[in-house]
DNA sequence: GTCATTTCTTGATTTACATCAATGCATAGG
DNA sequence: CCTATGCATTGATGTAAATCAAGAAATGAC
């Protein structure tokens, strides 16, 4: 289990997991304020990793402490919203939708990040999304 | 804004919503224990639905008398731990891999509900979950 | 500047799954 | 009993996106 908790003053994170073919895939990207965790159980092993896509400056904290000081419910409701648009973005729309999806809720992260990483973050090939990029810059 | 919360003591909850061409996508299953509510910010319109799959006995309350009597933090981080899972399983899994998964993570519930109801709550097509179990069940 | 490395784009082909359509098979109601 | 109604299965066809492959365009090192 990995107690650590990165709360991020500037610069930007990520999250990730490897999957069995080796593949990445992104799971959220912590822009400054955010906070970075695995939230896996107690004696587990941990599933994602992660590291910095700019230079940052964290916070590092446990679990525990973050616990013991009260936790920011609201924060954790919101994470709780983010996760749940998330996944029935992930059920219900096509690539097209989901780029634009990413677009609207993170409009400042979209240039920050390398193309194929906004890919696997919404879990298609970095080929499809620069397919679906330029189909969207034609249409106007 | 939806502020009911409905912690199930018997029977089978699911939550789910409807997208712009009608279809249902299943967020979550709520089974015996389980704690169902709609993850939305306050003052915006809900995404969710909820309904009973079998005759079930619920016990309603607030977010506002949950937040008040101190909510269960523990249940909360395995919230997350479960919608992580779900989203890496989202990401990164064929139609196989996200049955298989299934049930694992909720062998009790597979017979309970009917086998479209899965195949949505997987992303899948009723068609297609149906192929994928024909599949594995001749292979042994 | 050149060269190397990584990222992005574009095209051709393949594949997994969706869609469409027909049939089987229950359970329920008259 | 016979006939609805809803769910599961099976087959045929279509399609979005993955994969494979080759260049182009950035980015960085020297």
């Amino acid at each position: 289990m990995r107690s650590k908790v990165y709360l991020v003053e500037s610069g930007l994170l990520r999250s990730y997991t490897i999957d069995e073919k080796g593949k990445e895939h992104i799971y959220m990207f912590g822009p400054e304020n955010w906070l970075v965790a695995d939230n896996c159980e107690p004696n587990t092993p941990c599933q994602l990793f992660i590291d910095a896509v700019e230079d940052s400056i964290i916070n590092v904290a446990t679990k525990e402490e973050l616990l013991k000081e009260g936790p920011d419910l609201n924060a954790l409701l919101r994470r709780l919203e983010t996760m749940q648009n998330r996944i029935i973005m992930l059920m219900s729309s096509n690539a097209k939708e989901r780029y634009e999806h990413f677009v609207k809720t993170y409009p400042n992260i979209t240039q920050r990040v390398p193309l194929k990483m906004v890919a696997s973050y919404l879990g298609i090939t970095p080929e499809a999304l620069s397919r679906v990029r330029h189909e969207l810059s034609q249409k106007k």
